[in-house]
DNA sequence: GCGGCACCTTGACCTGCATCAAAGAGCCGG
DNA sequence: CCGGCTCTTTGATGCAGGTCAAGGTGCCGC
């Protein structure tokens, strides 16, 4: 298989400008109370009310009402801020990243449309991570109080809920298989594979893709330094 | 302040070898139908009966009602296994392990009394993991169906199981923080750091510490060699 | 008591990746 | 249109940690 790297920067405005044009006539990153509704999403099948029966999605829709625009380079959250809800990402795309206190840090991940973000706060009522909007983004807030009580309810928005969690510890362990195990080319090819997977699922084109993340954080998210994702492209 | 270390092998029948005798008495790795309660276990304050009221420890006495012995490098479960239940730690030492198709393995996790095991399962109804343990260790068997049950009826039960997962997530970004920057002496540093506090939240003393695993186990959870692991201790 | 085993230590050497450095490409504002 | 910015590429060099190898220690079973 042939696959075509396009990378997004600096020949980004190439692609994103359009959009960013778009984005001229409207508030940039304001939470505006769009109407939204998980039961009309075409991501429904991937985000959160996978499985649900049309009167849980009714319910669902009364919870995620509103969605918020974060503009590229602007954060969703901060690690330390209080947490409330959890997000799901409509369009764009983001990393999470944790820093240690001597300033190094480290990409935890990226999210794409229907991923959600959030999870590290219900731990203690605080983000542990930064979430940083890679592209001009969307996200539908899920005020987490409501969901657990929603939770309670319907079962199968319960289980779906721990599944999504579950599958985070799981692919946060492949991160540390790749990290802790995978030479340079390895964990470039694991990590492009995953990401054309990813891509696939959603209807985009599995051999050609565009990287919205500069060489450094992928660089962070692999444990290599840029030279190295650089070099290891070529 | 000054840290002693003790590994546990070869000289590790000094320690482990009483605990060892005392089994010869009992059926080893037999799951028996011991009469369990939470509401009586020692460990309630770490373990999933966090915040629970008597009424709610009651019901949930009656769902965790039966341990399970594991020898001392018997597996819990393997990855493929079906997932049907969670395990906590009563006593005992257990680590967590995924391995690529082409055999190398890594280390995910180490659990000691009072952490969970088996929370990877739940994402696809098969555990993504394997759980051995590192000495003759008991579980409590915790049926998940019932918890999901459970767990939609309190409250409290509900958000402690969701801040356990969640918690998990926290700490795995946190050795993938470990392992994406830092040097071999961070690492094995941050490592023991981490297994001193896990050790005196449980009363034990947190200037001297066994070590149960062997040093290729610790070089895996840390993404170094044996030989590192052993030349940095030095 | 002896050989075998599992684990740890230590040494010598090598290599994959980090580091340092320089230069190019596309964009942005003035 | 020019200078500065960000991101990328490429080259030269160095070192942390991997690899290979040998030897030590305590345990176990015969």
């Amino acid at each position: 298989m042939t696959l075509t790297l396009q990378t997004d920067s600096p020949v980004r405005s190439a692609v994103a400008r359009p959009i960013m044009g778009r984005m001229d006539n409207v508030i940039p990153i304001q939470a505006s109370a769009l109407k939204v509704a998980c039961s009309s999403c075409n991501l429904r099948e991937l985000c959160l009310p996978v499985g649900l029966s049309d009167t849980e999605l009714e319910r669902l829709d009364a919870l995620v009402a509103t969605r918020k625009s974060v503009a590229r380079g602007e954060a969703l959250f901060h690690s330390g801020d209080e947490f409330q809800s959890l997000y799901a990402v409509r369009t764009g795309f983001f990393k999470t990243s944790v820093c240690a206190e001597d300033g190094r840090d480290q990409v935890t991940g990226f999210q794409m449309a229907g991923e959600l973000i959030g999870l590290d706060g219900i731990s203690n009522d605080r983000h542990a991570v930064d979430a940083i909007a890679l592209e001009d983004s969307q996200v539908c807030i899920i005020p987490y109080g409501q969901l657990e009580a929603l939770s309670r309810e319907f079962t199968e928005l319960q289980h779906q809920f721990h599944k999504i969690m579950s599958r985070e510890i799981v692919r946060d362990h492949g991160v540390m298989l790749l990290l802790g195990s995978m030479r340079a080319e390895e964990r470039l090819a694991a990590f492009l594979l995953n990401l054309t997977q990813r891509l696939k699922a959603r209807g985009f084109s599995a051999t050609s893709l565009i990287l919205r993340m500069t060489r450094e954080e992928i660089g962070s998210y692999l444990g290599l330094k840029l030279e190295t994702v650089s070099r290891t492209f070529s």
